[in-house]
RNA sequence: GCCCCUGUCGUCUAGCGGUUUAGGACACUUGGUUCUCAUCCAAGAAACCACCGGUUCGAAUCCGGUCAGGGGUACCA
């Protein structure tokens, strides 16, 4: 309600045991647009303080998500395993304060069963209370000298002045153990606000099964940071109203935790391609892009490269729904071989063509009254006549690949 | 089992006590534009607002219960 007085200082805190999928880095994208939306900071901090369960790379995965969506962090990154020091200081204060005990080697706390800890969650402005007689003692330093999440993260989010601390709805039970931790060192707690998961199209928490993939597996199927960013928004956050689309500055104004929903959305594919193909028929720089995800495709690059490309790229645009759907398209591939009688038309077509653009020129006018002709002499569909002179169902239109590729083209297809 | 959260078209959602015959988007169906396909445009189908009860002149909107789904229940985060 009013927390005018402080700064707004978010982070967001993943633990390098893996490669963050959508769920995960949709809680950064929140994190940053809160903070973007309050004129706020980010924080990114690592928690490796699991160090069998740390996954080499994943660090490395996590900034380059961060990166390449253009969610920006403020200040250094943290490491939490960089203060064990500072988390055995914390934890034999509350020892010295009869708060925690010793047990096995580690450090435990258990809340009194007659405490109460309730709090007003961010998402969906609703009350949360636990009872204490109903959380587990738990954990506070293990016996190899690290600190568990919940001493940890109370400790670095109080020392770096968190004000609201945005995670997953899978921290909910864990927030009375951390409130009773803010309550015994007298510091005044930040303001939670517990996000939804993301289920899969089974309704159950998106995971491996599912394939549950992370930003760098979209972005190399070919989709777009807009797209991502856009998607993920959407999946639990809507500014109200009827707005679908938007780009990362309109987020950036907009987002208030207000508007996220509580329910848990169903991750939709259909709406990611949707909005990938809208967004590549939106941006202007998709040549950069195709250049780009193209980098190690030689023969791509070559036509990329070619006077040709803008055409190219144009009549490729409105048919793309991710990147990858350029190379098949500008393939001059066939998909399919002509049986007996579509090699008969085929002959009688490329017969058509010379009589009627023999003396003429071959360019996009006299071409397209030539076709029609045909078509309509011999009473053969469009469709049809598509196939012959491409050798392909569907794909970019007749008079931009007469642009491209000129006569020679057709005329090699109408013979195989 | 126990604790906590959630429940509007298949999906994402708008809706915050009356303006709702519940709106938009994706997906789907049909039609138009068109050199195929796609784009674009138009139209359509699709939600007894999980269910039951209560409060109220009036409820998708407030309350209770039921059911269903999700999360948690580690010296993991």
């Amino acid at each position: 309600m009013k927390e005018q007085n402080s700064k707004v200082r978010v982070r967001f805190a993943p633990s390098p045991t893996g490669i963050p999928h959508i769920g995960n880095t949709r809680t950064a994208l929140f994190n940053y647009l809160f903070a973007k939306a309050n004129k706020g900071e980010f924080i990114l901090r690592i928690e490796d303080t699991d160090n069998k369960r740390i996954v080499k790379g994943a660090e490395e995965a996590i900034f380059e998500i961060l990166r390449w969506l253009g969610i920006k962090h403020d200040g250094e990154v943290l490491h939490q395993s960089e203060g064990l020091d500072l988390y055995k200081k914390y934890a034999q204060e509350l020892l010295d304060k009869k708060i925690a005990h010793k047990k096995e080697g580690a450090v435990w706390v258990k809340i009194p069963e007659d405490k109460t800890f309730e709090w007003t969650d961010q998402v969906g402005q609703k009350k949360i209370s636990f009872a204490g007689k109903d959380v587990d003692e738990f954990v506070i330093l293990k016996s190899d000298g690290y600190p568990t999440y919940h001493l940890a993260n109370v400790v670095d989010d109080y020392l770096t002045k968190i004000t609201h601390v945005i995670r997953g709805e899978e921290w909910i039970s864990s927030t009375p153990k951390h409130l009773y931790l803010y309550e015994s060192f007298d510091w005044q707690p930040p303001k939670f606000a517990h996000l939804s998961v993301i289920l899969g199209p089974d309704k159950t928490k998106l995971s491996k099964r599912h394939g549950a993939k992370s930003v760098l597996d979209y972005r190399n199927e070919g989709y777009l940071q807009e797209s991502l960013l856009n998607f993920m928004a959407l999946l639990g956050w809507n500014p109200g109203g009827d707005i679908e689309k938007m780009d990362f500055k309109f987020m950036e104004e907009k987002f208030s935790l207000k508007d996220v929903n509580t329910a848990n959305p169903v991750f939709d594919i259909k709406k990611l391609e949707w909005l990938n193909g809208a967004w590549i028929r939106t941006i202007t720089d998709l040549d950069k892009r195709l250049l780009d995800f193209y980098k190690a495709d030689k023969d791509v690059q070559k036509l990329l490269k070619s006077s040709k490309s803008q055409i190219f790229i144009k009549a490729a645009a409105s048919r793309m729904r991710t990147l990858t759907d350029f190379k098949e398209l500008i393939s001059g591939k066939i998909s399919r071989a002509k049986t007996k009688e579509e090699q008969a038309l085929a002959s009688k077509l490329s017969q058509s063509l010379s009589r009627e653009l023999g003396s003429k020129n071959w360019d996009n006018e006299n071409f397209l009254a030539a076709l029609k002709k045909f078509s309509k002499i011999e009473n053969i569909p469009f469709k049809i006549i598509y196939f012959l002179l491409t050798g392909k169902e569907h794909g970019i239109g007749l008079l931009e690949l007469n642009d491209i590729y000129g006569k020679e083209f057709f005329l090699k297809n109408l013979k195989s």
